[in-house]
DNA sequence: AAAAAAT
């Protein structure tokens, strides 16, 4: 059973397998095939990059092919849910290719870009549907689609899916599907808990399990640095560019723990002259598509990403993954670190661990079984550091949040948002500007700003980055709690929570 | 606690 033509599966698929060059079934494959060929429910366990797409999209394939029926309106024979836009993307792209030789018609439907075309696309009915679960159902509610025709039902990343931000669409969709169909779920990781839940949505199902639950990818070589967060941007910038010059790095991406974070380390990147991009929920999808295509095409080698990337992205030739702050759910170091050592290739691992991050390494380490070996800083690390320039400030984008801030507080004033941009530079709103207790509010300074005043204020800082020689940039290191205003950060959080 | 996902 080492060949797909030994899976039973119709010729048109075997023919487009042949055309993309693949020949031997992965072990998921040889497992998943000849149940999903029976219509068997399936519990898929498998890491990315062994293959899950193909697993489940050749079977279906071939099922729906055998059974030609009428295509019924505004319906899908299959659907197929992403937790995310780039995965469901890239999902239809691979399963278009598996069906070149069929007359089959995928579509994929996902937020961010405008809905008419897709809705219009769905007229006639199709057969296969990816989708990610907001604009599924936004299509639902405008009758553009139903899903009581839908065969087979397919959620990848299902303990993803079965988070609390999903679970609630997620129940939606499992009951509009119908009580008889055929459904997969697949994921990296299935703890226990999650295993438990998604029995209420699969009958009896075939279980696969490829590598043990939660192990590690196992070509990818890991190592930790540990290193205080106030270094961490000084030690990236330095590996990545010291990877790049000996040409030891083809292209690296590099998790943040939050989307700011992921914008701070492009920022920082960009002026060390290292290209950079970042991906997460807070850019437009044409930034989105723009950053995974530019690093795809290998315009860009470094790619900045919050865990929006963790799970499925396929990028060929991901040499490294930094984890610039650790995950604190630990099955999310595994995917991330499986974005790497794809497809038989090698990969590193390089993840940089603050004093704090410590409880995070530990659960890490349990969940793979795997003591992750310390790499130490560089051996010219401080003096490195310090002849880093400052990064560059990104003007309209803080223009935008100061402006946002604004007016949320002033509250929904209808149209007078472009005061601000007028003239007189925000200070003459001082009146309304006032925090609900009435003091007034402090509206535009950046923390950055503040801590630049705060160093000249004291003087010269030392700092751990800088040899107190004074570089260019003062890096200030301020312990938390200590010497003066200790209320400020805390007033500040308060109002960007309110917008 | 953060991120993702509809407008």
């Amino acid at each position: 059973m080492s060949f797909f033509s030994d899976l039973g599966l119709a010729e048109p698929i075997l023919r487009a397998l042949e055309a993309k060059g693949y020949s031997d079934p992965t072990p998921i494959q040889q497992q998943a095939i000849p149940a999903l060929l029976e219509g068997r429910d399936l519990l898929g366990i498998a890491q990315t990059g062994t293959g899950k797409t193909a697993a489940f999209a050749l079977p279906s394939l071939h099922r729906l092919a055998a059974n030609p029926i009428e295509r019924k309106p505004a319906s899908c024979r299959m659907l197929i849910l992403s937790p995310t836009r780039e995965l469901a993307a890239q999902i239809a792209e691979n399963i278009e290719g598996y069906a070149k030789y069929l007359r089959i018609s995928v579509a994929c439907v996902f937020g961010g870009v405008p809905v008419g075309k897709q809705a219009r696309r769905l007229v006639p009915g199709i057969d296969i549907l990816v989708a990610t679960p907001g604009r599924l159902l936004d299509l639902i509610d405008q009758r553009a689609l139903t899903l009581s025709r839908t065969e087979i039902f397919v959620l990848d990343e299902a303990d993803q899916m079965m988070d609390l931000g999903f679970i609630h669409a997620l129940k939606r969709v499992a009951n509009l599907l119908p009580k008889t169909r055929q459904s997969l779920f697949f994921s990296a990781t299935m703890p226990k808990a999650i295993e438990d839940l998604g029995k209420q949505f699969i009958v009896n199902p075939v279980r696969v399990e490829v590598a043990p639950n939660s192990t590690t990818a196992e070509r990818v070589e890991q190592f930790v640095t540990f290193v205080n967060q106030a270094e961490k941007q000084a030690l990236l910038t330095l590996r990545i560019r010291t990877l790049l010059a000996s040409k030891e790095m083809d292209r690296a991406l590099v998790f943040t723990r939050t989307k700011h974070g992921a914008d701070r380390v492009v920022r920082h990147l960009t002026s060390a002259g290292i290209e950079a991009r970042a991906i997460h929920g807070n850019k437009s999808q044409a930034q989105r598509t723009a950053a995974l295509e530019a690093f795809r095409q290998g315009s860009c080698p470094v790619l900045v990403a919050t865990d929006i990337a963790a799970r499925g992205i396929d990028v060929s030739g991901v040499s490294h993954v930094f984890n610039f702050e650790l995950p604190n759910v630990p099955e999310q170091y595994v995917h991330r670190i499986g974005r790497t050592a794809r497809a038989g290739a090698d990969g590193i691992a390089m993840s940089f661990c603050a004093p704090d991050e410590k409880p995070y390494l530990k659960d890490i380490e349990k969940l793979t079984r795997l003591k992750i070996d310390a790499m130490p800083l560089p051996e010219n690390f401080l003096s490195e550091a310090s002849k880093l320039p400052a990064p560059s400030r990104k003007p309209e984008e803080e223009q935008r949040d100061a402006r946002h801030d604004a007016r949320a507080q002033r509250g929904n004033g209808g149209r007078g948002g472009n005061g601000q941009a007028r003239g007189n530079g925000g200070q003459s709103h001082g009146g309304r500007a006032q925090g609900r207790d009435g003091r007034p509010r402090d509206v535009s300074p950046r923390q950055e700003q503040r801590d630049g005043e705060r160093a000249n204020d004291r003087g010269p800082v030392r700092t751990p980055l800088t040899d107190g020689t004074g570089g260019d940039k003062p890096r200030t290191f301020r312990p938390r709690g200590g010497g003066g205003a200790p209320g400020v950060g805390a007033h500040r959080n308060k109002v960007r929570r309110a917008s």
